[in-house]
DNA sequence: GGATTTAAGTTAACACCGTTAACAAACATA
DNA sequence: TATGTTTGTTAACGGTGTTAACTTAAATCC
């Protein structure tokens, strides 16, 4: 009785290809563009088979948002693992950070994106989360090493996490897509200085 | 012959009449349901007429953001003036430039959202500039009060601007709307920290 | 195996959206 | 008063997200 399998893998498939379909025209064509009716030709299926995967055009916004902190979770796990203490893994973290917003732009713009409605909910990710959780815990290694064990370090955390995001954010704003020479030096320069601040 | 002046005042009342409509619209449903069509509606003329006052939609989404960047250069300009030395005066201006953001959140997103059209053409702006230098001439007198004449204002500058709009931006994803009470103390703690690496 | 129920997929429509060409009416000028 | 210009309208084009009603295909049951 392999039907039931079959009709479900069919189903995964079709999801995948309706996920694929769309992320390619973001790549090429950007968020604004991307439309149920364009995912629908390019899958060759009728309309109303995505409503059949997806309740609406912010579910698929919000799937990707998800996988998008999902990847960043994972960069900036890999990027940690590969220096042993909290203070060096802050500075290779925050490279990972910022490679990862200039190298995926596009899912950059939907997380952190003012007024797209992906950033409304952000609350409710398992996704982002796990993400924070990665710096936070991060932070409070760094701090019990030093003399400040009963510092706040959510408070520090999100100071270290609300850096990042400016100097990435600014550099979108101010240069455009192409990211700065002279950007990820200022960017370690500031995280030179916040983490001196913590100690 | 006050023909042609009564001519141009209607025509200056109808531009600033679709302007209001428009910005109400913003205040009562967000960017994301701004419509020529209810514009027109609400000014009880037709829809062409929005299109004798601006080329298009973005037109009218870029004029808020100059009214945005103006707002905020002036309330910056306000806020330095009541202190006198350039290190109270960055502080002064962190905390305006904190309050505006979330006074004027309608404004706040449209020019700092990523994938808003608005910010594609941030670097045109003359009203940016004008932002901008406030910071830059207050970082530079800083740095020249300070034992670092010959430091990279522009540099500093952009960590300056980075770290608040971090700042502002990661409380609005993270809170909400409503501005978290310890996010000043965070921001002012940062500001603290910056102002302390420039000397 | 044939009838019946269930799922999958399609057509066609609704209510919007930005934008513009073609036209009508009001008006200032000659 | 006739002419030309400005001002505003109607109506349409092509696009969007979403959904109700229908058809067709498949799986189950007797």
């Amino acid at each position: 009785m392999g039907i039931a399998e079959r009709k479900t893998r069919h189903k995964e498939e079709l999801r995948s290809s309706i996920l694929t379909a769309a992320w390619d025209m973001v790549l090429s064509e950007g968020w604004q563009s991307l439309s149920i009716r364009k995912i629908a030709d390019a899958i060759e299926y009728s309309i109303p088979v995505i409503y059949n995967h997806f309740e609406n055009k912010e579910a698929i916004l919000l799937e990707f948002s998800k996988e998008g902190y999902q990847l960043l979770a994972c960069k900036l796990e890999q990027a940690r693992a590969t220096v042993p203490t909290p203070e060096e893994q802050l500075k290779v973290m925050a490279d990972a950070y910022w490679d990862f917003s200039f190298e995926h732009k596009e899912y950059y713009q939907l997380m952190f994106g003012l007024g797209i409605p992906a950033c409304e909910m952000v609350n409710q990710h398992e996704e982002i989360k796990k993400m924070t959780h990665i710096m936070i815990s991060t932070i409070q290694q760094a701090l019990e090493v030093s003399a400040n064990p009963g510092a706040d370090f959510f408070l520090k955390f999100h100071t270290y996490w609300s850096i990042l995001h400016g100097l990435v954010s600014i550099q979108m704003i101010d240069k455009g897509r192409q990211p700065d020479h002279k950007g990820k030096l200022v960017l370690q320069d500031a995280m030179a200085g916040f983490c001196k601040s913590l100690v």
